[in-house]
DNA sequence: TTGAAAGCGCTAACAT
DNA sequence: ATGTTAGCGCTTTCAA
């Protein structure tokens, strides 16, 4: 069933009927609903591929992902998702596993299908990757990283600062020996932004940072819970461990749990993102609060005033809030040890 | 830039440039390698809607939610993603916030769009979803469901014997007053499923089910929290609380450790799903496992044979396996109770 | 093995 | 306000 079979049978033209499918408002009133109920009875659907070939148009937006199967991610894809639907866009999903090269073939492959618009993770990749986007005058955002350098539309935040902020915060209560627990950072601004942030707020208080270990891990708990267990058999161990995000936080916690440490009183712990988990878990997570859904939702709206004014997005910094909860404290060592009452209540 | 242009840089037909790009074994080969070098060099990309219009294909598959937003939705939507993406297939992703009228609409949305194939969550849905389908031959599966009188294609799990399984477990090492927190069943037949099972196995030991106190929660955390400490108020608290899925299992169980009811000496607790951190937390939670990616991926392959073949997809059954760990203990009126050793290993 | 030509179903000038 | 017409860029018979 195609236009014409609505144009046949209301007796009028197929351009007519696609003005009632696409601009009701220019159609005489009654023509228009009588196009409408016959649309509706012969239950006739436009053909998409027809529709975007003859418009130039999808009404599709592309995302590319590290991974959806992470707390972050989903949220952030969920704002989009939702924000965009209801200016009547769906949404192409593609994830890239953390590789860049992957990344680069998930864009050619959307921008192949079509997308109107496309949103990032990051903002470190082959430059070739911007010139495809720019060169074909799709808009497009990068999300989840900003930079006082950067020259790419964007949503995101300063993972160093972000970093420096939650580093600091152990330091000024009273720590002096961290250790780091990160995400992989090759290939990976957010991770390596997060990483460096946090070394150089302990170098800029005259920690050692040589003397910090630093351990890589993916995340997940259980590599969390390894990387952890490694800390905790070093002769001297930390008195706070950074993580570079909540779920290795979480799993750094349960290690600590399990083999008796004291979580905060023999070591802090921070996270980085504030996924649900954080603010649940048992004690309660320290953190930086990313708000996901809304850095989705913002993408969307970048996007779409983009499509509708023709511009190009700007880059939007979104400044983090340190959330402090439970598994911080002042070193034992510090001598204040007992004195400050835990914070665990939910948030 | 179009076949056109690559046609006239290499001085033949469009239709042989379309074809090195669609079946390059049937052009020969030195010409075919000639034809690949111009369209790399130029970067040429395919325009896809007019591919999709001229072969009525598109290469891409749908796939509607409830929310993208849930570690086992994520998971699902992640092993469907690899799995077709290898198969050269683009996934788009709806959601559908648990209403089946947006759910409807996401489908109708995602056939205009085009997709070759569909994959849904759960099985119950209005009969005109299913027919709109059938009636445009887009092969698609159910997902997370199974009943033996289901009639459409799908990988799923009877969740009524599933639950059932959980409470029958704590049935066996000896409870009798119980207590449900369970998603909300309104349109959602996992939901309801579970529910129905959990009553159905303590009625069938003579569990007086109306005594049970039901609560019903979104799945979030503090919802869950929220409805154990409803349960706590009570005059005669459960022993055992069957949680709809490991989310509200997480909440109630923080909510207990929050208020100083100890688990699994005071009351046990089972999940649902076996999402990441119900293995990870403390104490871990015993659960029913759903091996979601492999159910994704699983829901890929069904629908790329369907797409190779022709035929629909069959009805495939998958079993979960109850999986004991350390929220679940026999009650501690039962006599035996600090007897039975801790299950808290990592899984 | 390759080329010519006819659409795929729709939208958007343009004309009325 | 509505109809006519000419494509959008590609695939796929069919013919050579």
């Amino acid at each position: 069933m195609t236009i014409r079979d609505i144009a046949d049978r209301t007796g009028i033209s197929p351009a007519t009927v696609s003005r009632v499918l696409n601009h009701p408002d220019i159609v005489r009133p009654a023509l228009r609903e009588r196009v409408q109920k016959v649309v509706a009875d012969m239950g006739y659907v436009p053909h998409g591929a027809a529709r975007s070939l003859a418009s130039s148009r999808t009404r599709t937006m592309g995302a590319v992902v590290p991974t959806v199967d992470s707390a972050l991610f989903a949220r952030v894809v969920d704002g989009l998702q939702q924000t965009i639907h209801d200016a009547g866009y769906q949404l192409l999903l593609s994830s890239s596993n953390y590789g860049p090269a992957r990344e680069a073939a998930e864009v050619r492959a959307l921008l192949e299908r079509g997308v109107d618009a496309m949103m990032l993770v990051g903002i470190s990749r082959d430059r070739t990757v911007y010139d495809l986007l720019d060169s074909r005058g799709i808009p497009y955002v990068t999300t989840c990283s900003w930079t006082a350098t950067m020259t790419e539309p964007g949503v995101g935040w300063d993972n160093v600062e972000s970093a420096m902020r939650a580093a600091r915060y152990l330091l000024d209560i009273g720590h002096r020996r961290f250790a780091v627990i990160n995400g992989i950072t090759r290939d990976n601004d957010r991770a390596a932004g997060r990483l460096a942030g946090f070394l150089r707020a302990l170098a800029e208080r005259g920690i050692a940072t040589a003397q910090c270990p630093v351990v890589e891990a993916p995340y997940t708990i259980p590599d969390a819970r390894i990387a952890m267990s490694a800390l905790l058999r070093r002769s001297l161990q930390p008195t706070a461990v950074l993580c570079g995000n909540d779920i290795l936080a979480f799993g750094a916690l349960q290690e600590c749990l399990r083999s008796g440490v004291r979580v905060p009183e023999d070591v802090s712990i921070t996270g980085f993102d504030d996924i649900d988990m954080a603010a649940h878990c048992h004690p309660s997570i320290t953190t930086l609060r990313v708000p996901a859904f809304d850095v989705g939702a913002k993408a969307g709206e970048l996007l779409l005033d983009a499509l509708r004014n023709g511009t190009r997005p700007p880059a939007v910094r979104i400044e983090l809030e340190l959330v402090v909860r439970a598994t911080t404290a002042p070193p034992a060592a510090a001598g204040r040890s007992r004195s400050r009452p835990r914070k665990d209540s939910v948030q």
